[in-house]
DNA sequence: ATTATCTATAGATCTATAGATAATGC
DNA sequence: ATTATCTATAGATCTATAGATAATGC
């Protein structure tokens, strides 16, 4: 029953990636250790020889899914070099990214989640919506070296908090009018730069 | 051990206070029936002859939830009515609802577990919501008959993607930043209404 | 007579561990 | 000899139900 060691590390990969999904369709309590394995094609008692706990897999598995979708972010700019910013927001505030939270960003799938969880876990969604700031701040020439952007925190904190609310209500109307009046605003926050609203940032906190 | 009709009410109501409290802390299923009724000073057995199931008291505790929260919101605009915002923005995006989740707003608390429930607790999110979307709209002066405003939409959002983002990390510093950027950028955005802004706005789906 | 709450329990599921198995790696 | 995975299980907990109890409400 034994595996290659290349083996046993492509399973361990595997469980990591079906957890990321599983997480976010599920909830961190949503789902079981069973299920989880399952999605990998293992079974439960190979669990603890790649984890070291449940809440260690959680971490993982939230690192794996900003790393994914940080990716998808990349991905998207890539195609229009002159607006990135305006791919990512047709990307993320989309009926699509609504109706797929399986492979969407993990800040609106699992933040409300995230506050209730370990240190952890909090560490990888600090390293990821550090890295997600630093993308859109980037995109609207906000970077400094050690400044976060405080409009790229504010688009962000607008593109989550528009997307949870969207899913959170039954009337698909409703939702869509959450995503859209987002992403008409985002756009008229990074026009008026160029009339020269004041700038707000934070310094940048524990960086490499 | 049968309580008189009164009593028996009264302590239905101390159930889905208690949840409503339980819940935002631990999540819809980080806390168990035997625990919610503890919190209610009742055991476990009660609970179906008040309840037809966990959800049913999901979707009654989050109703309770977001009627309080509104309170709350009403109560801090009395105080300042020349500037309810200023007053809910202040309350809001705090670093002492940051750390009272419990009695805090349930969108943010609960808004992502809130995709993952059935359409019962969604229209109580749903209910809530638009009477905040409403409330929000007044203060700003946007309110219309047959729309909510797309300003108090994009203003909720950010202040729910804020909150939501600065309890997903661990650094307090800059948690505290998404929330003062946010407060700021709110405050910035309804400065901006008198230089005529172009005005977004939502009919209004399946009103009484 | 009715019924709100209690204790007790069914049956499922949860995280975590133990020991067997069979293949790898030396 | 080591070890990745398997089956099996411990012990706790989960939602939901059943039947007993004791007070209310008629």
């Amino acid at each position: 029953m034994r595996v290659s060691r290349i083996q046993a590390e492509e399973n361990r990969q595997k469980v990591i990636d079906v957890a990321s999904q599983l997480f976010r369709e599920h909830g961190f309590d949503g789902i079981g250790l069973k299920d989880l394995m399952k999605g990998a094609g293992l079974t439960q008692g190979a669990f603890y020889k790649q984890f070291a706990s449940k809440d260690d897999l959680s971490a993982q598995a939230a690192s794996r899914a900003l790393e994914s979708t940080l990716n998808r972010w990349k991905v998207a700019a890539e195609e229009n070099p002159q607006d990135p910013l305006e791919e990512v927001l047709a990307l993320y505030l989309s009926m699509e990214h609504l109706a797929k939270r399986m492979d969407g960003c993990p800040v609106a799938a699992l933040g409300s989640d995230a506050a209730r969880q370990g240190g952890g876990l909090k560490a990888a969604f600090e390293a990821g919506i550090t890295e997600q700031l630093e993308m859109l701040g980037g995109w609207i020439g906000d970077n400094h070296r050690n400044e976060f952007s405080g409009r790229a925190m504010v688009i962000l904190s607008t593109m989550v908090g528009a997307m949870i609310l969207a899913r959170a209500v039954n009337d698909t109307e409703l939702a869509r009018e959450f995503l859209d009046t987002a992403a008409d605003h985002v756009r008229a926050v990074v026009a008026a730069k160029a009339s020269g609203a004041r700038r707000t940032s934070v310094r940048k906190q524990r960086r490499k």
